[in-house]
DNA sequence: AAAATGAAATTAGATTATCTAACTACATTG
DNA sequence: CAATGTAGTTAGATAATCTAATTTCATTTT
């Protein structure tokens, strides 16, 4: 999990805030010869970005004593409740994580009465999840939240950076999930 | 942690693809009046892509048997190397995490001799530190795939969008480190 | 200078999110 | 119907975190 909570009464000694400088510099001398250092300085903000704006979300979640991965969850069964037969072995290929480690999710919800489970009558093997009117509750209590967080990460932006910026996130999401072979 | 490996010889049944589409549905419905929708969906896709990078990196280091906390912690060692004493509460400090998860990760570091513990003998409460030749050796095997790996990220991206974007990542970067307290 | 206070690091024990491997129950197929 | 394969769970592991307690020093206060 990605969670820091900061601050113990700690540390007397500290060290500076070294900026992108430092970086920049071991970049020149560590960096192959065929790769844009321009492009690899963004990168790295981007991966400084995308740690920051993790832990936003979590901030933000922890108030209702969930995580993301679980949220993630329980939205996705609230997407497609209804529409499809929902096994444990589908929300594995879809959140991309073993089946074992849905089984412990789903327990930990099922726990909370969050989510049900139920064995498929006409395949006894399988079990159909659903999301209980508690977990529905739970979802509507949060989504405002999320959804205004979601808005504060960018809400400085100026509108023609914000037009741009929209393109580019659309293009780079497309381009990292064929890469990685997901997508939501 | 942030692993995910895919694939088991799983699931017949598969849930469709679902797009932004259910998403922004959602959000009609769920958002608080005074959140802008339009940024609230690009907060959403940066979510997203914020987790599709931390796992393009994490695979990226696992090539390497190391994870990103400690690739970092191993930077950090190198970046301040000669500079000042750097202790694990300064390091804790700084990664904004406890002592005692620092402690964690230096023990499994120094199991593989990537970095050294010393006694201060100036204060003997305190330990010094320090990246041994051998960690010095990893992080530069590391950093040529890994810059390498930043840039690929934005790669795809026109000149003109590429100069929008670095300004709208830095804005973002300053944004999201005063509201969480934290800095490289 | 002895006692109290406080700081640095570690230890112990917990939780969360993963994993792999093995197992059980059931279904399909040859 | 025996063999094979699939769905889900269990068992046991690792990683990254946490809190609370403990140890060892250093500093401050009386």
């Amino acid at each position: 999990m990605r969670k820091k909570n900061q601050h113990d009464h700690t540390a007397d000694q500290s060290l500076p805030k070294l900026g992108v400088r430092p970086y920049l510099d071991l970049m020149e001398k560590t960096a192959s010869s065929d790769t844009n250092k321009h492009s690899a300085y963004m990168g790295l903000l981007m991966v400084w970005l995308s740690d920051n704006i993790l832990d936003v979300v979590d901030v933000d979640l922890a108030a209702y004593n969930i995580t993301e991965s679980k949220f993630d969850l329980l939205l996705l069964l609230t997407l497609h409740e209804g529409k499809e037969l929902i096994t444990p072995s589908a929300i594995a290929d879809r959140l991309g994580i073993r089946r074992a480690s849905v089984t412990a999710l789903l327990d930990w919800l099922e726990k909370r009465n969050w989510i049900s489970r139920e064995q498929s009558s006409t395949d006894r093997r399988m079990v159909h999840v659903r999301i209980t009117t508690e977990g529905r509750a739970l979802v509507e209590a949060v989504l405002p939240t999320f959804w205004s967080t979601c808005s504060s990460l960018v809400s400085e932006l100026e509108p023609d950076e914000q037009q741009v910026f929209e393109k580019v996130l659309i293009k780079l999401n497309s381009v990292i999930e064929n890469r990685l072979g997901v997508g939501k």
